[in-house]
DNA sequence: TCCTAATATTAACGTTTGGTAATACACTTA
DNA sequence: TAAGTGTATTACCAAACGTTAATATTAGGA
């Protein structure tokens, strides 16, 4: 009556591995908040600093201090002091890639 | 000592517009779970019922049932009735792309 | 050193999410 | 209609998430 072995189902399939699915959704995740993504459009592939994304994103800067921690314990940003100022940028090439795959999927313009 | 006005900021950006924002996260947010991913890409192109996703997915009936009400609620996945089968596919067109390329991001085998 | 700007961290709290188990509903066949 | 699949729904609970407000840390300039 079973249509399958569970431990042979997956057997070619996109994103077949186990493991590519966890990172996959991991950087998903990371990027399905509102205020997460805006912050990933805004570096686009540039580089700002805190100052500027609070500006730009428009929340306050403990939260977008918050949302930048996040992103960074996953690998998605990096950053880089000067001074007293802390630049950030999108670190993650596979990430870099989606928002641009992002925007033409779902901006107009694209 | 200010860097922009608030709502001259996002002028020309990526995701610029903040219901593209809004769309997007939904749409992510709804694709960052690993079960949901896995049930979208074992749907990929094609269609399944839910037996063959609970089988190839491997969790309780229950629980896929769940997942796929909260995909079909969001518009990601369709569904049609066949007896007493119901069987769903990818009905968004952005999604249906957004899996394509997130296997080209994500996998070892893209 | 004292003051200020820039950024990070913490605590507290309400909200959302996800899983399990039980049950309900729908359809088919005998 | 009774029994048996296949699917959906509900209730409950624990864990994760997100925001606010307050405070800590780090660096630069007077």
């Amino acid at each position: 009556m079973k249509t399958e072995t569970p431990e042979m189902v997956d057997g070619e399939q996109l994103l077949a591995h186990a493991a590519d699915i966890e990172i996959a959704s991991r950087s998903l995740k990371a990027m399905s908040h509102p205020l997460r993504l805006k912050i990933l459009c805004t570096l686009g592939s540039g580089e700002a600093c805190v100052q500027g994304i609070v500006d730009n994103v428009g929340t306050s800067q403990s939260n977008i201090s918050q949302h930048l921690a996040i992103l960074r314990d996953k690998g998605i940003l990096s950053s880089r002091k000067d001074a007293n100022k802390v630049y950030y940028r999108v670190g993650d090439e596979r990430t870099l890639r989606l928002i641009g795959m992002m925007q033409e999927v779902f901006c107009s313009t694209g």
